[in-house]
DNA sequence: ATAAATAATGCAAAATATTTTTAAATATCT
DNA sequence: AGATATTTAAAAATATTTTGCATTATTTAT
């Protein structure tokens, strides 16, 4: 059913006239009506054929897009945006768009409902991301996921600085062989946290001499174990901390030594791997932090009408490296 | 801005007055006219004043209602009902209220743009929910969280039957003296695997000896060993996984042998309870039946516009104990 | 404390916006 | 070709919002 002036109306015991000169902006002073009326209209999801005029305090409404998967990182994600968005009045909604057939018209779709869209979609390309913002125009959206070339404004962890900080934990720790398993390629961030780590390698005179191309699930850790190549002593990094976790339950099955046959650095920090034994050394990445900036950059946008910059930028937000037990070199 | 007759038309290449004709359900013959239009409605989201004639396969979208947690139960759960909402033309979303002041009025909200709504809200009473109930009146929910009293149809896992299981292999393998680490009792399926556990031991003349309540974090888990008596070899239920392997985790750092000194046996059956070491044995429950039965309730009530039974039921679906590495009476 | 000014509100008429219907044209099928 | 189905443009019917005016409430000035 459509929302009428009706029916916010009879929610907040005015008159339709009172509703109508609110909602057009043309009631005269600020008595408390107008923003009871403006929260009811909120609430009820009034939709006009023109702009309703706005407050600053109303609650915004913002869609977490993602390619959801059943890992720890997904829970630790929502976790932070819930958390954040409710500190900052802002209602979250979460969609996942892994088996959509038309990702841009969901998202326009999206659009006509919320405010703003936060992007985490890993696997589009810079193509696609060219058809998303033609698409939804003007709309507010940021990624929290890198893309190759800058077609909307993104704000994501340095994922490459990411792979440079691991590559020089286990150079520092003595290694002289390295190994990786990467995530799945055809995220844009898998290929930065490879080339961090390899540029960084190199630059030491050292080089990838075992790679694993896994999924990012525990079980592809497992098989990457068993493709290991057995004779030298390996530094590794995984993509993510889940990889790693299964490398290393595969390797204590198998009776080899962690730390000892075999170093790993994995990436995310999630609560997992602070209690797995041997505890992993990962790359930190602070959900909080990247959920304050992007709601920050999207909540400026909404309330200031600012028109969308041109060119768009990436903000990278700093990563850092967590010591515990699985890089060192015994 | 609102979405008119004129929209459809426009995006369809169709007239206002054949898109007036279709979404009325006047349209005479069934060409693809009718399709397309009713199709191209659903996506822009048109919302008239009178109910849209409908057709069979036009998707449908529901809203998964939760309370947000950082566990991995709520990325397999969330995982389970993308997938099977995915091969079933179901749009998705979710929502947490976990912050919400007023459920309600969300939920009310929620119901004006959604098919259905699936409340995952374990903390809720039955008050509460007949307070839901009244203001959605006859729309489309299921509760897959128990409640005390059964005010809204509820399609969840037979928590009081996993009680019994775990108390069941317990005493099956030889323990005399038993525990307990029980999620917050304010969520009531929390209660209902407490006394499945008790009534199991107490049928069998045993009693719990010690009891710790926790909130279903790992860090409680830890507590729990903390608090633990050490005199007895304990036979121990805990009500979710993560803090089976929190107590574990503590248990092993303090040097305490599992099983051995404690037995211990979980619930959900979550990936990470197959790969920690000693595997976790645990209560297994479906999530993909979970899914389906809940969504096959929602589409049945949907489709056949079938107003809501008076007296809602509750169906419990059966779960299964999964004897790994940690019951056994070493 | 009282009068004057200002603000808030509702009723109902007027103005708009949106949808439905009518009548005619066009397409498709037999 | 004739019958039927589909579609449209424009008129008619509805629905929704805005506005003028009167009334009441609140604030400000004296």
């Amino acid at each position: 059913m459509k929302v009428k002036l009706e029916d916010i109306a009879s929610k907040t015991g005015y008159s339709i006239a009172t509703v109508s000169r609110v909602l057009s902006g043309k009631a005269v002073g600020h008595s408390s009506s107008v923003e009871k009326i403006l929260i009811a209209a909120r609430e009820l999801g009034y939709y006009a054929n023109r702009p309703v005029y706005q407050l600053d305090n109303l609650p915004l409404e913002m869609a977490l897009v993602t390619q959801h998967d059943a890992e720890e990182f997904y829970s630790c994600l929502y976790e932070s945006f819930d958390r954040v968005c409710s500190l900052s009045n802002i209602q979250l909604s979460i969609h996942s768009l892994k088996y959509s057939k038309n990702i841009v018209s969901e998202l326009i779709l999206l659009s006509r409902f919320h405010d703003g869209i936060i992007l985490m979609t890993p696997t589009l390309d810079s193509e696609q991301y060219t058809k998303i913002e033609k698409g939804i125009k003007a709309f507010p959206v940021v990624s929290i996921a890198p893309v190759d070339e800058n077609v909307i404004q993104t704000i994501t962890f340095d994922s490459y600085q990411g792979g440079r900080l691991a590559a020089k934990l286990l150079v520092e720790s003595g290694y002289k062989h390295f190994g990786i398993i990467t995530g799945p390629l055809i995220k844009w961030e898998a290929n930065l946290r490879r080339n961090g780590y390899i540029d960084y390698l190199r630059k030491k005179e050292f080089q990838i001499e075992w790679e694993y191309h896994g999924d990012y699930s525990f079980r592809a850790g497992g098989k990457a174990f068993d493709n290991i190549i057995k004779q030298k002593k390996l530094g590794i990094f995984s993509s993510n901390d889940q990889m790693a976790l299964g490398f290393l339950h595969a390797a204590l099955e198998n009776g080899a030594t962690i730390p000892g046959d075999y170093g790993i650095v994995g990436y995310d920090n999630m609560p997992y791997s602070r209690v797995f034994y041997p505890n992993l050394s990962t790359v930190n990445t602070n959900l909080d932090e990247l959920a304050e900036n992007t709601l920050d950059y999207l909540v400026n946008i909404i309330k200031n009408n600012k028109p969308k910059k041109v060119k768009s930028s990436t903000t990278l937000l700093p990563v850092e490296i967590i010591k515990r037990r699985t890089h060192t070199y015994d």
